[in-house]
DNA sequence: ACGGGACACGCAATCGTTTGTAGCAGGTGG
DNA sequence: CCACCTGCTACAAACGATTGCGTGTCCCGT
């Protein structure tokens, strides 16, 4: 139980005033004391083990070195790169990561932004953003730094770190027709998430540039990006287009819900219909077809929404980076995707 | 960007010092004030919406009101129920979480632990303790309140969380030897884990209970909880004893090695080698065979280690609570375990 | 009428740092 | 020789809250 070692104990030591051992300690005013007090100030602040007490040092320069990090679900593997990410970059800033878990609740979401901003963190990295969210723009004008991250909110001036979707959904649907896919359909994620209309929208829009039929009966929304709902929704689809040979899942657990769905129906996926997810979450390669998948980036999502947040909180106006971020997926081919069945 | 409320400014709308204030808004002192005050303070903290400053509360009262949790790595879906179950419960004491990964690095932990230390936290939760931890000892004698969480250090006094191995394992052993099986194998985990050795351990007694016939050359040890030192281990492991008819696999990334290793020799899981993981992760239902695999429920372990701490941090020596806790698991049968072919 | 509790409240120190300003040297220029 | 500047250091006031202690008032009992 070292005692706590304070500044005044360092002055003490060395002989000289309090107020001069925090100039010597601080490379920024270390210029004005003279060369031989800051050595020995630094050498006795070392020789105690002196360590800045955060709080004080918080309550006097008004910021507490940390930032809040708002995850709707921890439990989906899609988080924890991203938070990885963050967590790299700004631990070596010095900066501690605040973690905080909405369990998908928007009432909850709320609370706990509330509880980070009482908390005065410094900013905040969201990934709960809805496409229009309330939350948000409270948060905007208490004018707290902050960036989304995986999703963003629509006509706000906030950064955001996010997938590219428009060339994922692209990839997923070019590798179907390259293969010889006619007829594809798409099981799209909430539409009140900018993930799931993007990638709806991404899919009509690759559809339709490949010259390829589609219509609204080729579509079904999932009205949640988890494996039942995902089931359910691809179960309506096969039943209203039984003729569908492939098939653009918005995301990997959506995708598996699907492949309950075809086996349901005595097809084979990736024989009868071809499947592509949208993620490339852990263990896809296991799956029975492996499946292919769009992957995204995630570990690198949290390190930009660290290297945009940092600026920002520093008031760093000089370094103007770009308001938002679009990092670029690659697409994973395994086996839940082969030529139709003629 | 509300300017800050303090109690200053409270306390001279309501026309009152501000020690006075300070008194009222505590509900511990609450009673030294009169009654018309104490409601008049209330009234003018609601309207000006003041909120305490927690550096200038933490620093006088030397707390900080948040735990640092140490994750060896994040990205592991078995940490996500643990954070948010004491998330759960420390964010309704007011407490945060500063979460922190170590990418499975020892050196790492014991600069992260120290990152943790110098920010104060009032407490830490350690899920990265190896069975002699350096760390978990300095920090012991730093009089810091812990407790560790999954994984137990040996002959530390400090409170733990773990499941109960010893009878998770005998659910898997005694499951198969129901089937029928009695060539039985283990593909045991990183010894210098307390989950590993404890599992390899309890595999061992349960075997020898039900008189099975168990020696050194029907076990093997995988490096790493991952897939591919899994799978390595299981292919020696099967190269030396082909006639072993079921594997208890340490946890279920090493069981999915098992299965890889299984379908490379042209056995069938589930049939001709039935396989048991441990965990139960997420997705293990959707692998080809479902995967049989011990629960443990570690949304409550979170949430009892949060629950452990609490009183720690506190000082309540009045609730002893144990210092260790052991949940227990259960088993969820699905198609890797069969009975033996004859 | 006076001593003595309660009962409310104010005063000021304190937690550990940072930072504006004042003071005190020694050196330089006029 | 005085004024002035420069280079260093000390003083003290913050940051926003908590808390031991003192003080004043009122009421009650004797």
């Amino acid at each position: 139980m070292g005692k706590q070692v304070t500044l005044r104990d360092v002055a003490r030591e060395a002989g000289i005033h309090i107020s001069t051992a925090s100039r010597a300690l601080n490379p920024e005013t270390r210029s004005i004391v003279s060369q031989d007090t800051v050595e020995r100030v630094l050498a006795t602040a070392n020789r105690l083990g002196y360590r800045p007490h955060p709080l004080a040092q918080g309550l006097r320069k008004n910021r507490t070195m940390s930032v809040g990090m708002v995850i709707p679900d921890i439990e989906n593997p899609l988080f924890g790169p991203i938070i990885a990410g963050a967590e790299q970059v700004l631990g070596n800033e010095g900066y501690s990561l605040l973690i905080t878990n909405t369990d998908m609740s928007e009432g909850q979401t709320s609370e706990v932004v509330n509880a980070l901003v009482e908390r005065r963190v410094d900013g905040m990295i969201l990934a709960t953003a809805s496409r229009s969210d309330d939350v948000i723009i409270d948060l905007l004008d208490s004018g707290i730094h902050m960036v989304l991250v995986n999703r963003a909110t629509e006509g706000v001036p906030v950064p955001s770190i996010l997938g590219d979707d428009l060339t994922g959904v692209g990839m997923a649907v070019d590798h179907l027709a390259a293969l010889g896919h006619t007829r594809i359909g798409h099981v799209a994620g909430p539409q009140h998430l900018s993930t799931g209309l993007g990638r709806h929208q991404a899919f009509l829009t690759r559809m339709h540039s490949l010259n390829l039929e589609i219509d609204a009966s080729a579509v079904e929304e999932s009205t949640w990006y988890q494996v039942d709902p995902g089931y359910k929704a691809a179960r309506r689809l096969l039943d209203r287009r039984p003729d569908l040979t492939a098939i653009v899942a918005a995301n990997d657990l959506i995708a598996l819900g699907c492949y309950k769905a075809v086996m349901e129906s005595d097809k084979e996926v990736g024989v009868d219909v071809s499947i592509t997810g949208y993620n490339d979450i852990p263990l896809l390669d296991l799956m029975q077809p492996p499946m292919t998948s769009v992957r995204v980036p995630y570990r690198q999502m949290g390190v930009e929404a660290a290297n945009t947040l940092l600026p920002l909180m520093r008031g760093d106006t000089t370094e103007d980076r770009p308001i938002s971020i679009r990092l670029t997926p690659t697409l994973s081919i395994r086996e839940s995707t082969g030529p139709p069945v003629s």
